[in-house]
DNA sequence: TATTGTTATACTCTATAACTATA
DNA sequence: TATAGTTATAGAGTATAACAATA
């Protein structure tokens, strides 16, 4: 293959904008956007502080500080001093917060099947599995 | 799965924006970026019309103008006034930009081995069939 | 002095709209 | 009037750097 376009790379980047771009869509009525979906995750772990999240996401800081007031102003996360360290803040879902959680996976799943749900119970088992193996290097 | 992670939409997004960014590091030695492949690959199959680009390339016609810039800069692509009809430019590749769009299809197939290169041979072809099909309805 | 979180600012990428020259 | 291309401008999204509070 001597074109770019037949490459893996740019095909996998093509889709993946796709996928991104129809699961953005869907998320938009909820007042979220995929990057969101990172800090509901790691939330659903336990509280975090804001900094702890910017190194685990591997955004800038500034960023957690731009999308916790975003995920605020829905009442999905609460932002509690701590009271050993009074610098931190402790991070934390709210029951909203698990709900929008749990709405955003739905969505995702949706898009699974708007993209992929031609394919066979097998061929998408399959696909899973390379990703799993594919994905797993970049990973961290 | 219950999670936004566990999707394939959200994996793919994460592993397209991966691969788009090796292409892209990889890329920058040349002066280009991915966004620039698609005009050198539509140009090597005949010269056109900015809007005709702008058109089949799902962009705004701004976008050629500056992505033209930069191709001219690089003498990859030469802009010449259409005599019959002398508001239209027919942009056309020069052998610089011949040369150049093989060099990128070496780097995209570089990424591929770095992102997929562990995966055998066999797992390597089920992903591109797995890509064609899914990728498709996406094509346009 | 170092660290947590915040704000102010700049940069990249893209889109919209106004403009020119031709038709 | 409509079309091809250009320019100017504005909007997202992210990163850098300076800053206040606390350790």
């Amino acid at each position: 293959m001597t074109s770019v376009s037949g490459s893996l790379a740019f095909q996998l980047g093509k889709l993946g904008q796709a996928a991104t771009a129809g699961f953005a869509d869907r998320l938009a009525p909820l007042g979220l956007r995929p990057r969101h979906c990172g800090v509901l995750e790691l939330l659903a772990g336990g509280g975090r502080g804001q900094l702890d999240l910017a190194r685990t996401l591997d955004v800038t800081p500034s960023v957690v500080v731009d999308m916790l007031d975003e995920l605020e102003a829905l009442h999905a996360v609460r932002r509690t001093r701590d009271t050993g360290d009074r610098r931190r803040q402790i991070v934390e879902l709210t029951p909203e917060g698990r709900e929008l959680r749990l709405e955003a996976a739905r969505l995702a799943h949706e898009v699974d099947a708007e993209l992929l749900g031609h394919l066979g119970a097998e061929q998408l088992a399959t696909l899973r599995l390379l990703l799993g193996q594919a994905y797993a290097p970049w990973r961290r």
